[in-house]
DNA sequence: ATGGTTGCAAACACTTTGCACATGA
DNA sequence: TCATGTGCAAAGTGTTTGCAACCAT
């Protein structure tokens, strides 16, 4: 019997000297199940129906906890308030929907090469970056 | 006698159908005499130091004014908070250093041929981006 | 058994809203 | 004069902190 586990969420806690919790297993279901960055009350909506409930600081401190360990990516979209995505997906940025909210992904971005420009340009590090696009989707622009 | 006025605030305000008051005055002269985008914080204390004095509250309602005036461009760090820069300045983006908090200006990113890409290739119709580095600055590597 | 985790209450930072008064055009 | 702008009080949203109880290992 063949059991392909491509990834499993105790193991992955534990590799980052974390407890394997039931809020924590619930909170990376969560953003496993999702392909778009989640902000926290989407997060807590998908935690009830997954019938698994925690405090609302309990949520932050995971959210935090797995940003430091490089588990989670935090990411910005001028809201005023984080959403967050697993960081082991490949390099990718987003682009909004102003009008219905939408979020699509955006691949094939080359900042790599920016970076080095910078770099050298500047005598920078740089460790991050953030780019995201805005305005109007296929569907909202009539 | 030659008076050489690049850029007169209360016009530019009477343009926009804004009255000029002190208040949204002292804001534009604060925003027009620094080149790195500046928080609420900040602001305020510059205008205290110009002698201009206002309520918290009125001072987000001219930032909320004059950013739907497109004369105020907002901007995000992945701070919780958002500072402000005169939209006239040509496009450029940001390296903030993560540990002394150092924002400079990086320009040539050509995200232009970057839009025109996704703009054909999804179909969206693409009006504002963010670029934004983070890491640490030459001073800070050490 | 014990140190990392959680819940609860409270606080904090940033920003917005409602309404009465004040003021620039 | 009168629509627009401002101050004050209050509230809203997103997030953090302190501390005692709890539970994964």
């Amino acid at each position: 019997m063949f059991s392909i586990k491509i990834h499993n969420c105790s193991d992955e806690l534990r590799n980052a000297d974390l407890k394997a919790t039931p809020a924590r297993l619930g909170v990376l279901a969560v953003l496993e199940h999702t392909d778009k960055p989640l902000d926290v009350q989407s997060i807590t909506s998908s935690l009830h129906r997954l019938g698994v409930m925690m405090d609302r600081v309990t949520l932050f401190r995971i959210l935090n906890t797995l940003t430091q360990k490089s588990i989670l990516k935090p990411i910005q979209f001028n809201e005023g308030k984080l959403r967050y995505e697993y960081a082991a997906k490949p390099e990718h940025h987003h682009f909004v929907c102003e009008k219905c909210g939408q979020i699509e992904d955006i691949e094939d971005c080359n900042v790599g090469s920016l970076i080095k420009n910078i770099s050298s340009k500047k005598g920078v590090l740089v460790k991050r970056h953030s780019l995201e696009f805005f305005g109007l989707c296929a569907d909202c622009q009539d």
